[in-house]
DNA sequence: ATGTAATTGCAACCGGGTTGCAAAGTATTT
DNA sequence: AAATACTTTGCAACCCGGTTGCAATTACAT
């Protein structure tokens, strides 16, 4: 993606792309698999815990990016770009393995569809597979 | 239900019934909805939270109850009684309302079957539904 | 009874997340 | 360009749920 680009989804979102936007902006699009805050710490030394965690929380809330909680204590963040990643029919399931700790996405399943109770205001789905992945199953 | 009835869960899933594990697992029963740690600590005061903690885990891992993420920062508990529980298709979704932090089971949603790689082992399953409950959306 | 193992309570720790605040940077007005 | 107001950032400190080390107690076996 090209720094065009990445001003333009920030600007479109109504968030001003300072320097450590694009920054963590960039670092999400390069990651393959969901990341947390810790892993974003390393890879975007020496940029701060907390300004990394205000700019997570900025994305979150202008639903540039979304949290998964996977189960290992620590919030992973995926970028959702896309209409797709916009409407609840649409999310993705994840796997996450208690071997590694490696989060992954599963494009495959599909989220069941939704017979909530009426007056119950679905905000977000999360549909999440824990076990051994097959690398650590061999 | 009956002390022996709850001395008989915990002798056949091979856990010793001590005086605190009788009491968790009471609390636990009589909980209309999965609770947390903290939860219990008031509720089982003066039992301290290292204790609880461990009867939790414990429970955990002998398949007693089992842990929910709702997103809220802390995990709740749930017993799974029934072999309803066990078999990964028959658990059941959970929602989670971001107004009140109350987490309520739903029993009608079907978890979607699943079609995941080969070599993966699938050991749980959590669909969480995130939103207002009905009372919140007044 | 005596020795061994399991359980418990206390206190301290850990680590991810979060906040207060002052410094640095950016935009706006004169 | 200088002065002012607003935003963003980094640092340090804090919070809180969860977790562990350890000594005291309790249960079990010899």
């Amino acid at each position: 993606m090209s720094r065009d680009e990445m001003e333009n989804i920030l600007t479109s979102k109504g968030v001003k792309p300072t320097a450590n936007r694009m920054l963590v902006l960039k670092e999400l699009e390069r990651s393959t698999h969901p990341v947390s805050l810790a892993d974003l710490e390393k890879s975007l030394y020496p940029m701060d815990k907390a300004s990394i965690f205000r700019v997570l929380d900025l994305f979150s809330e202008k639903d540039i990016i979304h949290a998964i909680e996977d189960g290992s204590r620590s919030l992973k963040y995926e970028l959702c770009l896309g209409k797709a990643h916009h409407s609840l029919s649409a999310q993705h399931a994840h796997f996450y393995c208690e071997g590694c700790g490696s989060l992954e996405c599963l494009e495959d399943v599909d989220l069941p569809s939704i017979n909530i109770p009426e007056k119950y205001k679905v905000r977000s789905v999360n549909l999440m597979y824990k076990g051994i992945c097959s690398k650590c199953n061999k």
